[in-house]
DNA sequence: TACTTTTGCAAGTGACTACTCACTTTTTAT
DNA sequence: ATAAAAAGTGAGTAGTCACTTGCAAAAGTA
């Protein structure tokens, strides 16, 4: 991986994460990453390519973020470690956890797979914690994070920080 | 609303909803409404104002789908009607609740306005209620239907008629 | 050293973009 | 019936799109 080839990623998805990736124009990617637009198209292909490059990375993200979750034995742990799983996010990885989000409308990409992992580990932990229905509550968790995410990403003026309280206290953790 | 005008609406509804707004050319939109492209811009002065009429649309779509809520005064039916919300959405409306969805990212719209009034109507039923943190309560539960509604929209395999079930059960309705 | 491969650039390409304009047809009002 | 206004068309426009090509510089390899 060159200096270059790098310069165009990081300008990539920058730009796909606050423009939109059908807004983004390679000759934008190109001024962004101060490369020739022939460039971008040597290295990735095409466009589509330049995009799976990022979402290739976003893969591996998303799998160590979700690691620690998994391997995690005790259930207690495993539901605060979901719960708590937005303070994880650095200010400075934004753009690209909004890229993952935004994605998922604009190029209609499945998102729910990439969580089934995430998805067990919960429906373990509440089976064994004797929830009546552990698939059901840890499908509802999902749906929790998912919406307190995208309403942190989009910069809504909710204190997720408060909300992410609120809930260990609901789960008695 | 001459009929050539609401067909170039319907046309670019559904286009918006399923390419998206930027991979969406006025050119599409003028085929598939069987016009000419110069009509658009007859009608609605440039793309952006084509948008914003549909965005309209649903602003007043969201008004009616709230208004049967914000007027109910038992605090337990106001809970109950938000959490069966998603119930009321036909399929035949799922490209435009798609696209309201959609833009939210794709153009960075405020979606946390038009909830307002819902929230508002929520914390005070669970103030009546006596929960002890009404607003969070409030706001824990938009999360939920937000992340619902984008499952279903999405196309999710997840059965929101079950989770819905198991969240009345939950707040013992 | 000499040769090959990789990296990079500048200047193209045709197709498509949002939008305009001159014009005709239809509708409305008197 | 007639004039004015509104609705509708189709062929333009300049600019931008994703992408290609030919060639030079740099880096790797023997």
């Amino acid at each position: 991986m060159t200096e270059k080839q790098e310069k165009i990623l990081q300008s990539a998805l920058q730009l796909f994460a606050r423009e939109g990736y059908h807004a983004t124009s390679t000759s934008k990617v190109a001024k962004a990453a101060n490369v020739s637009e022939g460039l971008i198209f040597r290295h990735f292909k095409n466009k589509e390519g330049l995009m799976h490059a990022i979402l290739d990375e976003g893969e591996r993200r998303f799998k160590s973020l979700f690691a620690d979750i998994v391997l995690e034995t005790d259930p207690k742990e495993v539901i605060r470690k979901t719960i708590t799983i937005t303070n994880k996010i650095d200010k400075k990885e934004y753009d690209f956890w909004k890229l993952q989000f935004k994605l998922k409308w604009e190029l209609e990409i499945d998102a729910d797979k990439k969580m089934e992992p995430l998805k067990m580990a919960l429906t373990n932990a509440f089976s064994k914690l004797r929830y009546e229905f552990p698939e059901k509550e840890a499908q509802l968790l999902l749906l929790f994070i998912d919406g307190l995410s995208t309403a942190v990403l989009k910069g809504s003026e909710l204190n997720d920080r408060e909300m992410v309280g609120f809930l260990l206290k609901k789960y008695n953790l």
